[in-house]
DNA sequence: GCCGTTTTCGGCCCGACTGTTTTCAGTCG
């Protein structure tokens, strides 16, 4: 699949031309033909030869003319043309925060800087506090941009992203003078990676705000600090995270936290319709003319644009527009909706707990059954079940469950996809089982054809009701698998086989994408927490949150169904 | 480079904070 590859040539195009000044709206159409291309879970080539792409708003002659030679050259004319004109190391200098496109020109033609490298001797050496328009102050500011750039692994995890939330959030709801407290940003939209941190707070001192804020114990670093912003590194347990609050006027809430959820081309697209219908929309209200006619309620904002409510959980301009100005939006699934965790672990295998608990904790969470699914025994750093013991904890499954009230416990396994595509345990045993989640544990950096194959003929044994983590990435640690999701996906709803959500904030696998990807071709997705304890299962969120970024309603997920419906259902593909 | 319910040419979303300024450009979100 050539869709990440494309995406970042015309990403760097687009950082080319910056640099060189060129024409900013003729760069910002290289960015969205970029985002385009990386936001679509189909193959490029595909959505190419099928004519999908040149219907797709933003993409054009021009755009498609360079599409087309990558895919049959591997090159593009132009993007080597734009190379020549700029060392290719310049354009690491970007990702600096605090320098940008005007600031890497001046180094490069004023300092002869090439690379990051260079810039760092140029700051050290003062040639770069010298130049017009720059100071020490600058300089420093760069200095430590770069110092974040090389210690931070980038884009943090959900969990990692909440953990601050939480931290600052329940130090200004202790400050005099605060009102309501939104999350907003790409954690309000539960992104599968968050860059930093945004907390809006309603209060009229903002200056007072600001300056507790930053002036906190937990604040490592700070930023900046206005009369309505403050931004600064703070020290959570797992890393230092960023994180910016913006005080607003009550009367202004609803309309900063629709514009500080984002994502910004969603509300790039609101703000075009605003114009169109002669209003202003900005972070303190929709106006008309100088009159606000909407700002305290985030709701008024869609209402007055004639576009029903979308949830920030669709944020992202993927057609959450068009489908609430046509009245056409999916009820999304929410956690209220979970009946049922499809994936835990027991002190059987790696787990921390015993079954019982995992039952009492489902219960406590007002679920109606939980699947016990341990390892297989290829598994065996992860202590897998041998055939034996499997045997074993199906027996004690069915006796506790006599003795269980509000509660049902599935018998289930999580079983290793082997390299040749055949399964852990023989049909005979997963025929006692009540579900089988299918996974490949190893492998993982073998061939498309490979670790596809081994997929597809999983999905062809009656007994394999889910395939786990299908793509097996570790976020910011593990690249997903080579997999041919499309291919995946289509045998999937013909061998009726669900796909797994995997709500572990390190995975989120699928991801939101896939899920409308196998929605829209009819693949029921089962979320799981793959809990190793009872704390484990409270990721169920992460895990709702993703499929909901894919579309999802109640109907697509298998959580929602009833111990008698899933039993059905399971059954169904069975001879 | 893209697009069309005022347009096939002339537009294309909005504001805060900072630093180096003497009224604003650059960067960021």
């Amino acid at each position: 699949m050539k869709n990440a590859i494309l995406s970042e040539l015309f990403n760097q195009m687009a950082d080319i031309m910056e640099i060189l000044g060129e024409d900013r709206f003729r760069i910002s159409t290289y960015r969205k033909v970029a985002r385009i291309i990386g936001d679509t879970p189909a193959d490029i080539e595909v959505l190419l030869a099928t004519g999908e792409l040149a219907k797709i708003p933003g993409v054009g002659k021009s755009s498609l003319a360079k599409i087309e030679q990558f895919i049959k050259t591997g090159t593009i004319t132009a993007h080597k043309q734009l190379l020549t004109k700029i060392p290719p190391k310049l354009l690491e200098l970007l990702a600096i925060p605090g320098i940008g496109p005007k600031g890497v020109k001046a180094v490069y033609e004023e300092l002869k800087v090439k690379s990051i490298a260079d810039l760092k001797r140029a700051i050290k050496a003062g040639s770069f506090a010298r130049l017009p328009g720059f100071g020490d102050k600058k300089a420093a500011v760069i200095a430590r941009g770069i110092a974040f750039l090389e210690k931070s692994t980038g884009r943090i995890r959900l969990d990692q992203a909440l953990e601050a939330a939480y931290l600052v959030t329940d130090f200004l709801r202790e400050l005099s003078g605060t009102g309501r407290i939104q999350t907003a940003g790409s954690l309000r939209r539960r992104a599968e990676t968050i860059g930093d941190v945004d907390i809006l707070v309603a209060a009229g001192k903002g200056k007072q705000i600001v300056q507790a804020f930053t002036g906190a114990g937990f604040v490592q670093e700070v930023l900046a600090a206005g009369p309505t912003k403050g931004s600064a590194i703070i020290q959570t347990e797992t890393a230092p995270i960023h994180v910016d609050v913006r005080v607003v006027p009550a009367e202004s809430f609803g309309a900063a936290a629709q514009y500080f959820t984002g994502s910004k081309q969603h509300n790039v697209r609101l703000r075009e319709i605003a114009v169109k219908a002669k209003l202003k929309l900005n972070e303190y209200g929709l106006f008309k003319a100088d009159k606000m006619i909407a700002g305290p309620v985030e709701e008024e904002i869609y209402q007055k644009l004639c576009l029903d409510y979308i949830d920030p959980l669709l944020r992202e301009d993927r057609g959450e527009v068009e489908a609430a100005k046509s009245r056409c939006l999916p009820k999304l699934i929410t956690v209220e909706d979970i009946k049922a965790d499809f994936h835990v672990h027991t002190n059987a295998s790696d787990g921390n707990c015993d079954a019982s608990d995992l039952a009492q904790a489902a219960k406590d969470a007002g679920y109606k059954y939980i699947c016990i699914t341990d390892h297989s025994r290829s598994s065996a750093i992860a202590n897998g079940l041998s055939p034996e013991r499997l045997a074993q904890q199906i027996k004690q499954i069915r006796k506790l469950n006599e003795k269980l009230k509000g509660v049902t416990l599935l018998a289930g396994s999580e079983v290793d996809i082997l390299a040749n595509g055949s399964l852990d345990f023989d049909d005979k045993l997963l025929a006692e089982l009540d579900f089988v989640i299918a996974a490949i544990h190893s492998g993982l950096a073998g061939s498309r054809e490979k670790v596809t194959t081994r997929t597809l003929k999983a999905m062809d044994n009656p007994y394999v009701n889910c395939i786990a983590h299908p793509t097996g990435r570790l976020i910011g640690q593990r690249e997903p698998m080579d997999i041919d999701i499309a291919a995946v996906i289509k045998h999937a709803a013909q061998t009726h086989t669900a796909f797994e959500v995997n709500a572990n904030p390190w995975r989120l696998d699928l991801k939101d994408t896939h899920c409308r990807m196998a929605i829209e071709t009819g693949v029921k997705l089962a979320i799981g927490t793959d809990a190793h304890s009872v704390a484990g299962l409270a990721l169920m969120g992460f895990g709702v949150a993703t499929a909901a970024r894919g579309w999802a309603t109640k109907a697509d997920i298998l959580n929602t169904l009833s111990v008698a419906k899933i039993r059905s259902w399971l059954k169904s593909k069975r001879p």
